[in-house]
DNA sequence: ATGCCTGCAAAGCTTTTGCAGATGC
DNA sequence: GCATCTGCAAAAGCTTTGCAGGCAT
């Protein structure tokens, strides 16, 4: 939390990227857009442009620091990259994401981009589904269907 | 190629449905963004704008006879929904796509999912790399760098 | 003939950029 | 003090939408 990652990563520590880093570490959600970082710093009292979260992230994600995903639906969203890799599922219906690692997965990728004669820098594995959590949307969706 | 697949959709069978189709079928790239269908039809002589690819795209997503992707570069790419399911390999340097299937990823992501509780509806697993061919910028990039 | 399509232009959304002033070191 | 950083506003890029006319059936 404080601002020795910053240092390390040759960005000057200032008011807006703490607190963005803050935001990121107290998030229970674990993935975020720039826009829902942005209006957690109004909620805050902070007066911090979209832009710069924008930029922020950026620098962020090129120092290491935040990974950024795309989920298939335009909008990107930001983690922090602490530790290890791992892959994602996520719920279509209530968005809920959930991070998971499995090494047979891992291997069969490393085989098949050899195949390909690739070498791998990078990958991302998402899984969409449906989860089977009583408050998911698509089961109020369901129901209200059903009482058509 | 005929307008049977249209017809069977609830579409009307119509030029710039039935051209985009085409060039969706005679690519030799697969993966195609709206802009570059777009320059395609301008190519071939088409006045069909770029809203109704967009549009058209979409409505054949809807049908099933398309799908969309969006590889992590904020543009998405389409490509015709013909037959099985696969994954995508992509070099980060040429933008070159290979596609590939794996029987032994595919059912370690069911128990994945069902260890989390989820219904897979569909997954999605890119592997970005570096391919290896001799005509891939980023050769041309390291030799550049290196003679600096 | 009628209702589904299309082209054009305008708007929408996320993200980036230019610039003058502010801030960290 | 100087370079880096920020806020604002404007621009950019991709995609969607409204509307009036056009086409398939």
């Amino acid at each position: 939390m404080e601002g020795k990652d910053l240092r390390k990563a040759g960005l000057k520590v200032t008011l807006p990227r703490l607190k963005i880093l803050e935001i990121l570490e107290r998030s229970s959600t674990r993935h975020l857009s720039a826009e829902e970082i942005y209006r957690s710093l109004i909620v805050s009292s902070e007066d911090i442009g979209l832009a710069t979260v924008y930029r922020v992230l950026t620098q962020f994600e090129a120092a290491g620091l935040v990974a950024r995903h795309h989920f298939e639906d335009g909008m990107a969203v930001f983690e922090l990259a602490q530790g290890a890799h791992h892959d994602h599922i996520v719920c279509i219906d209530c968005g809920q994401v959930e991070e998971f690692v499995d090494a047979d997965i891992e291997k069969r990728q490393d085989a098949i981009a050899q195949q390909h004669g690739f070498r791998i820098s990078e990958h991302s594995l998402i899984i969409h589904g449906r989860c089977q959590r009583t408050d998911c949307p698509h089961r109020k969706a369901k129901a209200a269907v059903a009482s058509r």
